[in-house]
DNA sequence: GATAATCCTATCAAACTAGTAGGGTAATAA
DNA sequence: TTATTACCCTACTAGTTTGATAGGATTATC
């Protein structure tokens, strides 16, 4: 299941590429647009701007802005920060490896095979997939 | 991230198909296998009996077996029953569908677009992969 | 220096996960 | 028929995660 905060991240990001201006939005703009919680925007906004995917204005006429243009930001990077690995099992993550412990062998095992082939799945469409493919 | 209870059983499916024999397999027989605690995987066995992927005979020389041919089991099938949707979000959901109380238009939704996608894919694969084709 | 906004830490209730405990019930074999 | 085997079933629980909420600290603007 995808998380609150994944769903919340995504409707952010979409609504500052979509207002289409370089000046800082509000959080509560956001959150009154987006119908979220404003203080647990509040906390992922701040862990967007920490993995460089938004910047941040203090005081008055403050907000959050996009760094980089929608075209460039992937779904891959952005999945990654905010929903975590993008394989259902460790074993067969690219960044978030980890063998399984009770798992004798990698290479036989169904549970590997099968799930390999889903986080392929996914990488595809998260890699096909700008911010700008989910405004257009 | 895949839950343990879907693992399991997974790798007790692909145990049972792996054998090619009808004769009942015991429990502990599995969990020793699989490295799986045998009350756990007890509970789990019962709710694949329950929607008919498995028989069961009680009594000494029971245990469980397939019921239908390796290759007539879907993956679709089984990870519906022990994972639940495979959709990330219900608004995407084939067999789980709700709608989302915060979001006004799923047409618009850059949420709905994106998991539309990923769900896909996923069921792409799980379609394509029978019991059989894991142990080959 | 007042105000507006982000920044940051801590806390929390509810739900979920991965079991564990303990016995009940049916089938088999002696 | 009695003992044994093995599945059947319910309830409970420790630990973790999730989705927030509270309350203030910090910084920029006017």
């Amino acid at each position: 299941m995808l998380s609150k905060k994944t769903k919340y991240g995504l409707k952010a990001l979409t609504y500052l590429a979509s207002i289409d201006t370089k000046e800082p939005v509000q959080i509560s703009e956001i959150a009154k647009h987006e119908n979220i919680s404003q203080k647990f925007l509040e906390s992922i906004l701040l862990t967007l701007r920490r993995n460089g995917f938004l910047g941040s204005k203090k005081g008055k006429g403050g907000g959050y802005y996009l760094i980089k243009k929608p075209e460039e930001i992937q779904m891959t990077a952005v999945m990654r920060v905010l929903e975590g690995p993008i394989a259902m099992v460790p074993c067969v993550s690219l960044n978030f490896y980890e063998k399984c412990d009770d798992c004798p062998d990698e290479n036989t095992c169904a549970v590997n095979r099968l799930m390999l082939q889903v986080r392929d799945g996914a990488l595809q469409v998260y890699r096909n997939n700008t911010l700008a493919d989910l405004i257009s």
